[in-house]
DNA sequence: GCGACAG
DNA sequence: ATCTTGTCGC
């Protein structure tokens, strides 16, 4: 596991992360379908944090998409870079994943990100930042629908319905679970919104959360349990 | 003006 | 995110 500093010129304060997000949402690219889902690989990203130690730990795991089976892990371990703010998540955690991105010994292909895209207050969410710094395709996949509504999408997996802010739709509630609450799948960069949610039900075959954020959680648990001791 | 609000 | 035991159910 390696360890990472926090990037010289790093946002110090709410207003100047902002400002990089409104600079940075320019770069994102929307106009391509992105892989399609069952083939090359599929990398899922998460971060564990001990504010105590002031540690953060992030995992990336590649998949096969073709039956999903472990291809390759990293970790990487940093300081907190930033403070958890609804809107700024990105700047927490975008170092240290960044880091274990670059450990892997293979290309990511699709990046699955535990959050949002373009689902965001200004359009410029986790998946959409890490997209654009990695030029990587990239999406979110959130457990929750932040400041957004949607309406309960039918009973059986598969079902979907808008995410939406307003009117506009920033995402799309899937359900990938008969009867279980809906992930919150948006764009990131160089994906499509529908394939965006094929991939998701491509990467749930048995649980809620796809397979890619499960490892990735289960890994940089682990990893913090190590740094911490 | 006051909450709510990805992880 | 994280603090945290047992328990109900397939």
């Amino acid at each position: 596991m390696t360890t990472v500093r926090i990037p010289a010129g790093w946002p110090a304060t709410e207003d100047e992360a902002r400002a990089v997000q409104d600079e940075l949402r320019g770069r994102v690219v929307l106009d391509e379908p992105g892989p399609p889902p069952g083939t090359g690989r599929v990398t899922g990203v998460d971060v564990a944090y001990d504010d105590e130690r002031d540690l953060v730990v992030a995992a990336a795991v590649v998949l096969d998409a073709a039956g999903l089976a472990v291809v390759a892990e990293a970790t990487a371990v940093g300081r907190v870079s930033f403070p958890y703010v609804p809107g700024l998540l990105a700047f927490r955690e975008i170092p240290t994943v960044l880091a274990a991105l670059d450990e892997l010994p293979c290309p990511p292909g699709l990046v699955v990100c535990d959050g949002y895209g373009l689902a965001h207050p200004r359009r410029f969410g986790l998946a959409s930042h890490l997209g654009v710094l990695t030029g990587l395709p990239a999406i979110g996949v959130a457990k929750n629908p932040f400041a957004f509504t949607y309406d309960d999408p039918d009973t059986p997996r598969g079902s979907t319905s808008p995410l939406l802010d307003g009117t506009e739709e920033v995402g799309r509630a899937v359900r990938t679970r008969d009867g279980v609450k809906p992930v919150f799948v948006s764009v990131g960069h160089r994906v499509s919104l529908d394939n965006a949610c094929a991939h998701t039900l491509a990467l749930t075959p048995a649980y809620r959360l796809p397979e890619t954020t499960r490892r990735a959680d289960a890994l940089c648990r682990a990893a913090l349990r190590e740094a911490a001791a």
